[in-house]
DNA sequence: CTTAGCACTCCGCCTTGCCGAGTGCTAACC
DNA sequence: GGTTAGCACTCGGCAAGGCGGAGTGCTAAG
């Protein structure tokens, strides 16, 4: 049995219907909305057919269907319309994040905030990962006697910070110490530091600790990347019917949580498309109801992560637009413009 | 009336049910639970009477009844016992802390999450506010030809940055300016730097614009203070039966995106002990069916807060034990204890 | 291939009745 | 006078039963 053009288009207006409505929906609704001249009667032998090829599901014996997640898939990729935004929308969502943005972290912040706000679903933001970022200087300064602070600059604008203890050294020392550090450095990929630090050992032996200090602190900075997970619009997904019984939120929000579980769902490629995870799709048990619209973002050489979170039956056109909207317009934040 | 001393018993009886099963009590229950030689009759008359004095209130007719918010007020003021945290989960928290600790951000955040796994209800954390701190040292980095990284340490730790253009100034420059900056501005409240620079202005005016764009960085760091908020355990609201339907939830949660609106159920002055929140004397509708346990902390001249969120009928013993516990070993970490 | 008709299924909703828990009141008891 | 037993009453929660509506699958006719 094919996909012919009479079954896509009721499929098509199943899925949209069931978006809209959240009901299962029955042969009536479909003629309804799908204006050609056919009868319910026909409409429900395609159905059955659907159904048989896996695409719709009836949620109990003589109640409408709704998508399976075949369905959904299928509408995705091919039967989906793009959505445009409007004028007002892109104006709204340019305007939030230039009037609010004032670094990297705050860019950040505010994307999930927007995200959410546009979508009405809980939004999700990686921050960039360190190690596939170029460092761009390594400064130690001095804030008492005896104790300095590592800082460390990235060519996308994120300053990672630390104290550490520090021999008895003159201020001459310690800017020489820097500049010596960020000759070596700067440039190269924050998850070679380490190496890098190793094999200037020798040239550096006179500072001690310090350099045992920083190795140390490069190494956890890039393997316990803090903080790193934005969230916004946890309310949303309460207000969505599917999750009225608030354990079935419960079991969501226990797996946001937890961030190494946030990132098995965001385990795609640089430069991905935007791509979309549907209910059983996704690798993790307490959101199988959900899907997920994720898209990747470019700041330099690092690799943000962008990602709205809904139920299955999310708007998925206009969730993909902002998506891909907010993606580009942060990259344009990075292209060198100043004032941050 | 007076409270005599059976009503008081009376009364923590049924509080304390209460809290344990979340069902409405009754006096069958108050007597098997409060051994004394009384028959449930005599219990009866004592808890209209405790009714009449606003203490209890009964959901519907012929059920059992439940504390109101004064009750719960009495009962936190005069009748709960201190707990005292056992040993193991004394230590399991100290661990928790010094393990993953290693700036003023992760400590904040850790926070957080100990706090909610702790209790088993919703943390929030706001880290201290910037005004209140004292400035430690201001530096000038160099990132680039025309680029520089403002960087401000604070007493407590707290490193502030941004990125601004400069004029072409030589390596020498970028440090006496700093140099000169840090003297001028090092021990002053962060509050109080704006106008001290100004009144640096004729001082530094041939590093031109630097200093607008330093003023103007510092006063917005002041007024849009950022990311203060952490919160921990959000699903634990959810597994509530209070909370059952996500509506409520929703309420709450909707309350808690909003920065502001926490700052407002936290508004106590420094170093003011543990105290509690209950229900409606809390100042936003949302969370009107919510207790808050909230303490302070101090990290140096700056002034954390912590808080516990959870349903009215939480076990407020338990959560003021922790928040005061936790409220301790913040502040330790901040005796100069080296090693983050 | 399409459609009308029909019997059937099953959910949602309402009503009814019943049980249990708890109350307030009254009268008796110590 | 405080305490207690007894009793009628109230109300939520639950299960059972009935009904209407929406939707289906099948069959036979167009």
């Amino acid at each position: 049995m094919r996909l012919d053009a009479r079954k896509t288009a009721i499929l098509r207006t199943v899925v949209e219907e069931h978006i809209r409505t959240g009901q299962p929906v029955g042969s009536r609704t479909v003629v309804r909305k799908y204006h050609l001249g056919l009868s319910p009667a026909t409409v429900r032998n395609e159905m059955a057919d659907l159904e048989e090829m896996g695409y719709l599901v009836q949620p109990h014996t003589s109640a409408g269907r709704i998508p399976s997640d075949r369905g959904y898939r299928v509408y995705v990729d091919e039967l989906m319309e793009e959505t445009k935004l409007s004028k007002e929308e892109t104006r709204w969502i340019e305007e939030q994040l230039s009037s609010r943005v004032r670094d990297i972290v705050s860019l950040i912040r505010e994307t999930a905030r927007v995200v959410s706000e546009a979508t009405n679903y809980l939004s999700l933001v990686l921050g960039p990962q360190l190690d596939t970022t170029s460092c761009q200087s390594v400064h130690l300064l001095r804030v008492g006697p005896e104790r300095a602070l590592i800082v460390i600059t990235t060519e996308t604008g994120f300053v990672e910070s630390r104290l550490v203890d520090i021999p008895p050294m003159t201020d001459e020392d310690m800017s020489a110490f820097s500049r010596i550090l960020t000759k070596n450095l700067a440039g190269r990929k924050m998850a070679d530091l380490p190496g890098r630090l190793a094999s200037m050992k020798d040239e550096v032996s006179r500072y001690g600790r310090v350099i045992t200090t920083l190795m140390d602190f490069l190494t956890k900075a890039l393997v316990e990347r803090e903080e790193r997970l934005y969230m916004g619009g946890q309310a949303n997904i309460l207000n969505q019917p599917e999750f009225r019984d608030s354990r079935k939120a419960g079991e969501v929000f226990s797996v946001l949580e937890n961030e190494e579980a946030v990132d098995k769902l965001f385990d795609i490629p640089a430069g991905s498309p935007v791509s979309v995870l549907i209910g059983e799709e996704n690798p993790l048990y307490g959101v199988k109801d959900c899907s997920l619209v994720r898209g990747t973002f470019r700041l330099g050489s690092a690799l943000g992560k962008i990602g709205v979170l809904g139920p299955k039956r999310m708007d998925y056109a206009r969730a993909v637009a902002i998506v891909r909207f907010v993606e580009e317009k942060i990259s344009d934040f990075f292209g060198g413009r100043s004032g941050w």
